[in-house]
DNA sequence: ACTGACTTTAGT
DNA sequence: CTAAAGTCAGTA
């Protein structure tokens, strides 16, 4: 028997399925899933390898027999199993076949994705001494003697690792194995990063402890005999408790369970990320429109062919409610769900509404999770003990043995694709699964996509709609402020005299006010008035973002920072100034304009402290402030009675993005934050500044007519060619040397039109590029780009080609020093 | 990419 | 002639 592996290894060149022999004493252990060793390479390293399939000849498609074929390779023998159970499910490696195809990405890097590292296996060479080594001692030189007394010293055998410190010793020891005296070996260790507690108990009750210590004539210590009545007091205490409160040794807990007093039981330790959470719970009661969705989706489960469905409930329509209501339903049928969120740091809100309701049977997975704390929840549930698992996208793959129902919420966001390989998209994988294995997939929004809407239109989804908040209040009226008349009349500040007046008034009245800019920073960029210069960021294409309370420019992409000068460094002159407004500035401004508020400001710079962000939320529920500014971050799921108003400073910023989809974020994120406003009781109002009063985005967006939009939305889609009526590859050549990136951007471009020609595809339209990157260079790597359509070419014949040039043909087509990037329907083509 | 094997060069 | 440095190809 045979088994096709993927083995471990950090390169591209070995991404491929290896053939090795079953042993005899594994034939009938080995299963698809297993993690196996394998020994790899001239050398026959020792490395990990995961059983993808199981033969009982191979080669049999090729002609690779062992007689004829001039392509045969030796086979070699599969060494162990690294696990006693297979660590994957078979659906999961079909996933992961799956993925690579659909992201042009390695075997490993998907892999990656559903095995978090918490089991490792180590490998090392050791040098050990031959046993009659003395006699041949005399013909070592005397560099080589050295080295033989080290490793005698250290029991005749130590890892080369430990003895890199010696200049040449690779050819040292090369010379000492060929004189007979060493032998080069690699050895493993097989480490598990999993934590497990050991709990002490007494074997027997109280009276027969004693009398069976009397019986048997067991003489206890001092220290021993407080373990004793220590348990006696509490049944099962921890070891390492116990060495600390009474301040004994582990040995002398050790002999105690030596001579049959107590027992230890080992239990899994999981590493609990910390969890603070807000405690809130009221069960609440289904309005009409939400049971009737939720009782549709609930009815469907167990039908073979049901389609995902799409959501759309308008903001504050109680989306949560119905998703626990099919969770609650699913669990009550023994089915598993996954509940995925755009960034659990944002939302410790649902968390908590999540937690709260189901208790302990939930688990939490997202990327700030250490590797050991994400191998302990994939653990738990595999272990059934987490049966909800709410998370960011990765949560996708955790290994549930019956999942039943996976819930996206806030659906279009984009962080639901990844930016890092697998560059998968969590709505494509999520999809993927429910076709595969019969899964109820929920996609819910106030704001969908126009992609997956216009896909819900063909039929490929389920539409299923909210459309009144869940307060039955209407939604809060959004009144669109032209700035170019506030200017006109003479007024320069960022603040309309309406919203001043506004969040005057709103204060006054103790309530609240939420305030969106999505621009971190004091302003935008710092420029010289005399002379036009803009100060740049030195590894990066990007103008810097003035922070005023360090008077520094810092760079948001790499993280550079440079104090602003006195003078201009062009011209000299002392007109250096900040330009254009970001959240600091407005917190500023707003304090000087109405003196004594309380501000409270939310944005990457507040927040990058761990538990930043639920501090900020807790200080405004509590109404420690009356105003909360911040960027995209405040534009989900927040939830607050008190905040009756609403400003957006600026919507232009979004709108005047160069990519193709800033109309939609625009609509979205002016949708999104208007439904903070008026989620309880009171009535809620927006009000939203603009230089561009007559876009159709903004005038949407105003009217709550998402409809409308669409429609507009999806004929520029469509004119442009854009998604989805076309998929988009994108691929980055990046490095440190500008000419270079050039020029492998070429050649990559030329090795694709040889390619196409090859198979009598002259016209090459469909190729855009290529192109400097808008953003031409992000921390010291300038940036080529070439874009593709699959516009008159097959798709899988275009991932095919650029999968052969970048991959297969990588080091024939690129220098030393370039990076590729490959993102299949990246989110921004920047 | 890594590693072992093979090839060339430098040094006595 | 040997040791060290450089080059190359395969990974089952």
């Amino acid at each position: 028997m045979y088994a096709e592996v993927i083995v471990r290894s950090n390169t591209v060149y070995t991404d491929n399925l290896f053939t090795y022999k079953i042993p005899e004493f594994l034939e009938d252990i080995v299963r698809i899933g297993h993690r196996v060793l394998v020994p790899f390479g001239k050398g026959n390293k020792p490395i990990e390898a995961f059983v993808f399939k199981i033969k009982n000849n191979f080669g049999d498609e090729k002609g690779l027999e062992e007689e004829n074929s001039d392509k045969k390779f030796k086979i070699k023998e599969i060494e162990d199993i690294l696990d006693e159970e297979p660590l994957f499910l078979p659906e999961q490696l079909e996933l992961v076949h799956w993925m690579k195809n659909r992201y042009i990405c390695t075997y490993m890097e998907c892999i990656n994705m559903i095995y978090p590292k918490g089991l490792k296996l180590k490998n090392y060479k050791v040098a050990v001494l031959k046993n009659d080594y003395l006699e041949k001692l005399d013909s070592l030189s005397d560099d080589e003697k050295k080295v033989a007394v080290k490793i005698s010293e250290n029991k005749g055998k130590i890892k080369v690792e430990k003895l890199k410190y010696l200049e040449n010793i690779n050819n040292i020891l090369h010379r000492m194995k060929n004189k007979g005296v060493v032998d080069i070996k690699w050895e493993y260790t097989n480490t598990k990063n999993e934590k497990n507690m050991c709990f002490v108990s007494l074997r027997y009750d109280e009276d027969d402890t004693e009398e069976y210590i009397s019986e048997n004539k067991i003489r206890i210590g001092n220290k021993q005999r407080e373990i004793i009545e220590f348990l006696k007091l509490n049944e099962e205490a921890e070891i390492n408790d116990i060495v600390e409160i009474l301040k004994v040794s582990k040995q002398s807990i050790n002999s105690l369970k030596d001579r049959g007093l107590v027992d230890f039981t080992m239990k899994a330790y999981y590493r609990k990320p910390e969890s603070r959470y807000g405690a809130e719970s009221k069960k609440i009661e289904l309005n009409e429109q939400q049971k009737e969705v939720a009782d549709i989706i609930k009815n469907e489960m167990f039908e073979e062919d049901k389609k995902p469905y799409i959501l759309h409930g308008v903001t504050g329509s109680g989306k949560t409610e119905v998703y626990m209501d099919i969770v609650e339903y699913a669990l009550s049928q023994g089915l598993d769900s996954i509940i995925l969120v755009p960034e659990i740091s944002l939302t410790p809100q649902t968390v908590a509404r999540i937690k709260n309701r189901f208790g302990d049977i939930v688990g939490v997975f997202h990327s700030q999770l250490s590797e050991g704390e994400k191998h302990d929840v994939f653990r738990a549930v595999k272990k059934g003990e987490i049966r909800i698992l709410i998370g960011a996208r990765s949560a996708l793959f955790a290994p549930f043995r019956s999942l039943g129902v996976v819930i996206i919420d806030e659906f279009h966001e984009a962080s639901y694709k990844s930016e890092m390989n697998p560059k998968f998209s969590a709505l494509e994988v999520a999809r993927y699964m429910s076709f595969k294995n019969n899964v109820t997939l929920v996609m819910g929004s106030a704001t969908p996509s126009v992609e997956e809407y216009y896909k819900a239109k063909n039929g490929e989804y389920k539409l299923l709609k909210i459309d009144k908040r869940a307060n039955s209040k209407p939604l809060p009226k959004i009144e669109v402020v032209d700035m170019k008349e506030e200017l006109g009349m003479g007024n320069k500040s960022i603040f309309s005299s309406v919203l001043i007046d506004k969040i005057k008034k709103n204060t006054a009245e103790k309530n609240q006010t939420i305030l969106f800019l999505n621009r971190r920073g004091y302003a935008n960029f710092v420029s010289c008035r005399s002379c036009g210069y803009v100060m740049k960021c030195e590894n990066c294409d990007i103008s810097l973002t003035y922070h005023k309370r360090s008077n520094s420019a810092r760079c948001h992409y790499c993280g550079y920072e440079k104090q602003v000068p006195q003078e201009c460094p062009e011209c000299g002159s002392n007109y250096l100034r900040p330009f254009g407004t970001g959240t600091q500035r407005i917190e500023e401004e707003l304090k000087h304009l109405i003196p004594g508020i309380r501000v409270l400001r939310m944005d990457k710079d507040t927040t990058a402290r761990k538990g930043a962000t639920e501090e900020i939320l807790e200080k405004f529920r509590n109404k420690e402030a009356d105003v909360l500014i911040g960027t995209q971050m405040i534009s989900k799921g927040l939830d607050f009675s008190d905040v009756t108003l609403v400003g957006i400073i600026s919507a232009d910023m979004m709108l005047n993005f160069p990519d193709f989809k800033s109309f939609e974020t625009t609509f979205q994120l002016i949708t999104q934050v208007a439904g903070r406003a008026g989620r309880a009781d009171k009535e809620g109002e927006v009000i939203l500044q603009t230089y561009n009063t007559d876009h159709y985005a903004i005038r949407c967006a105003m009217e709550y007519d998402f409809e409308k939009f669409y429609e507009n939305e999806i004929k520029i889609r469509e004119t442009f060619e854009y998604p989805p009526f076309n998929n988009m590859i994108s691929v980055v050549i990046s490095g440190e040397n500008e000419k270079l990136v050039e020029k492998n951007a070429y050649s990559m471009y030329n090795s694709l039109r040889y390619l196409f020609k090859g198979r009598g595809i002259e016209d090459l339209s469909f190729i855009l590029g290529p192109n400097p990157c808008a953003i031409s260079r992000i921390n010291k790597n300038y940036r080529w780009q070439i874009l593709f359509k699959d516009d008159g070419v097959e798709i899988n014949l275009l991932k095919g080609i650029i999968k052969y040039v970048c991959i297969t043909k990588r080091d024939v087509v690129f220098d030393k020093g370039i990076n590729i990037s490959i993102s299949v329907n990246p989110n921004s083509v920047l």
